[in-house]
DNA sequence: GCCTCTGTCTACCATTTGGTAGGCGGATTG
DNA sequence: CAATCCGCCTACCAAATGGTAGACAGAGGC
């Protein structure tokens, strides 16, 4: 029989590097909060960089599996983009600790970093060819298509994950609030994004909109 | 004479918090690049975190300067918000350690982040009115100023201080793409914000696009 | 010439950290 | 029933951490 230690381990550690973060979660809090010994984290993992690493790949996989299917079942054009954002408020609601993660090993660089980078490249790539396709297709403003998913992705995540900067702005972390931010984002990237339906542009020559 | 000692440690611990991050931060580590002797550091400051209040009250009033100084000097409207952008993009080029030390206080939360915010509420507040004022002349969509706000930081300062998300997703740290980047948001910023100039809108009832 | 004050240092210290070595009980297997 | 293996544990350890105590060198005042 396979013991459910490790996974306890590792929701424990999830939770604990998404808020405290990775440097502040020590093996002896992680342990104590399962109450289990450290060492037993050691048994099951060699190191606590190896924590970290399987809470990566784990997190990677379920995050990586939320958003295709959202994406899977969404229609054309800017209900994609819809759906995918609807996706991660939803996964705000039910599963913060996952975007917290994403937030911190984007700090902490590489080696983590690269790897839940990696993980998520699947994903990034057919986004990032969705998008070019609805700029082509003349119905999206044009723009490098990484540099305005790297945009969207800030935009997104900071709404969901800044409680701090929230709280100070007077935003409770209540579910309401979380509806409106929801509100809020969705109307600002369809605005950014989409071209407004009149002005047609032919799809070669390109629309974007000169600074000056 | 007063000793120049203390600046030299609040540039380095500014430096250092902004990059490894406070918890990664120890003080032998900050006396070591500053080839003094971590007992000197606690001369100064009675302790780590106090190194740390310190850093953060100097920084919030730096950035606040040169914000006010960018907003003093712009005209109306979407020059306004343009003339802000650029300044954090200036920043970013000249003085990284600045927003990369917003987004490591942002994360450690309070007291860190409540001090922060408490010293740029009065840059908050101006950036507040000043859309509010915008949509109530009718020349900016309705959102709530305040998530209207985070959304606009959240963007920004993602694009400037993602190092690691860019990086995998091909941009290199250079000027030109700092440059790129900046065009890019600021087109984005421009199409989310600003009305069309065609469409008029009574500025009493709200111009929300409805979501369905 | 002495005293005091300032800035930095050496010498410690208790605690915490990630990690090693190895033991122990219970289940499985020959 | 003996041998083995699995999962978890107690007992340590060396290094690093934030912080205290106090010495010491130089500058300036009296």
């Amino acid at each position: 029989m396979a013991s459910e230690t490790p996974d306890r381990i590792l929701d424990e550690a999830l939770r604990s590097f998404g808020t405290r973060g990775y440097d502040a979660t020590s093996l002896d809090a992680l342990a104590a909060a399962l109450d289990i010994r450290k060492q037993t984290i050691l048994y099951w993992f060699p190191s606590k960089e190896a924590v970290l690493e399987a809470v990566i790949e784990r997190s990677a996989r379920e995050l990586s599996e939320a958003l295709q299917l959202a994406l899977d079942g969404a229609g054309p054009s800017w209900q994609r983009v819809e759906a995918v954002v609807r996706s991660v408020f939803r996964l705000a609601a039910r599963r913060p600790e996952l975007l917290n993660l994403l937030r911190e090993v984007a700090r902490l660089g590489p080696p983590a970093a690269t790897q839940m980078l990696a993980a998520l490249d699947p994903l990034v790539q057919r986004a990032s060819d969705f998008l070019q396709a609805e700029m082509d297709a003349g119905t999206m403003r044009r723009h490098e298509p990484r540099l305005l998913l790297l945009a969207i992705y800030s935009t997104v995540i900071g709404m969901v994950t800044e409680v701090a900067v929230l709280q100070g702005f007077g935003e409770e972390p209540t579910a309401r609030s979380l509806v409106r931010r929801r509100t809020d984002v969705l109307n600002l990237l369809r605005s950014a994004l989409m071209m407004p339906p009149s002005a047609e542009v032919p799809a070669g020559l390109a629309a974007r909109p000169t600074t000056e």
